[in-house]
DNA sequence: AAAATAGGTGACCATATGGTCACATGTCAA
DNA sequence: TTGACATGTGACCATATGGTCACCTATTTT
């Protein structure tokens, strides 16, 4: 029960992940970070407002980093509290059998 | 664009995760697994209906797997969609940097 | 067979969430 | 310095979500 209190900080992390254009956004940087808010709200069918308001909650859970230049601000992908995400439910041990299983799913599934 | 769509089937790890009380679930299933229904509802401040409700969505995402015998039935935690959800966004190359990274901040923050 | 145990369903309600709009600020170019 | 460009804010609304309750089924125990 301890646990379940002293955790909830990262509720926004999953909170953030919960979106499925929020996890677009994140593909996108993923593909090529550096990005503009104009250039994101473009790969998306949503207004301008939409994105701004998904962009801020994945700011606020550390999974995007931002840098301003000018009238400009540009996106970054922050992979840190993914790999936390991983950590809370992966331990080492089991993650060598884990990596192999989902990797071999993979091979699996690409090669029809 | 496509991969907006395609993507959209994991949707339901990811609206698994979002919520705490099942994220306090996985943490008991991750400490012991096989567990019953009556002894999840215990470790939770919440109606046996509300604990079942967030069971059956982790069961649907995948990430708890159950086998019934008799008139009980345990739950057992699946870490396979966490680790997809890992590899979306970590590449192999960028994973050693991250996982020391993280590992790194564990220890500074434990330290103290 | 009756009672107790373990789990299950559908309806219901308060609140949280995603998305848009009117309006506003700061920066660059002509 | 005027206009265009890039990003920001607060209010607002429809829908999704978490939680409870009344009621129900299946299995074990006495």
């Amino acid at each position: 029960m301890v646990t379940y209190f002293r955790r909830m900080d990262d509720d926004r992390v999953f909170k953030a992940l919960a979106d499925p254009t929020r996890r677009f956004l994140l593909d996108l940087l993923f593909a090529r970070e550096g990005r503009t808010l104009g250039e994101l709200e473009s790969a998306v069918e949503m207004t301008r407002y939409g994105v701004m308001k998904h962009l801020r909650v994945l700011e606020d859970a550390g999974l995007v980093i931002t840098r301003r230049s000018g009238r400009e601000k540009f996106h970054f992908l922050n992979p840190v509290p993914i790999r936390q995400v991983h950590d809370r439910w992966i331990d080492k041990y089991t993650e060598r059998h884990v990596a192999a299983l989902v990797d071999l799913k993979n091979e699996l599934e690409t090669e029809r």
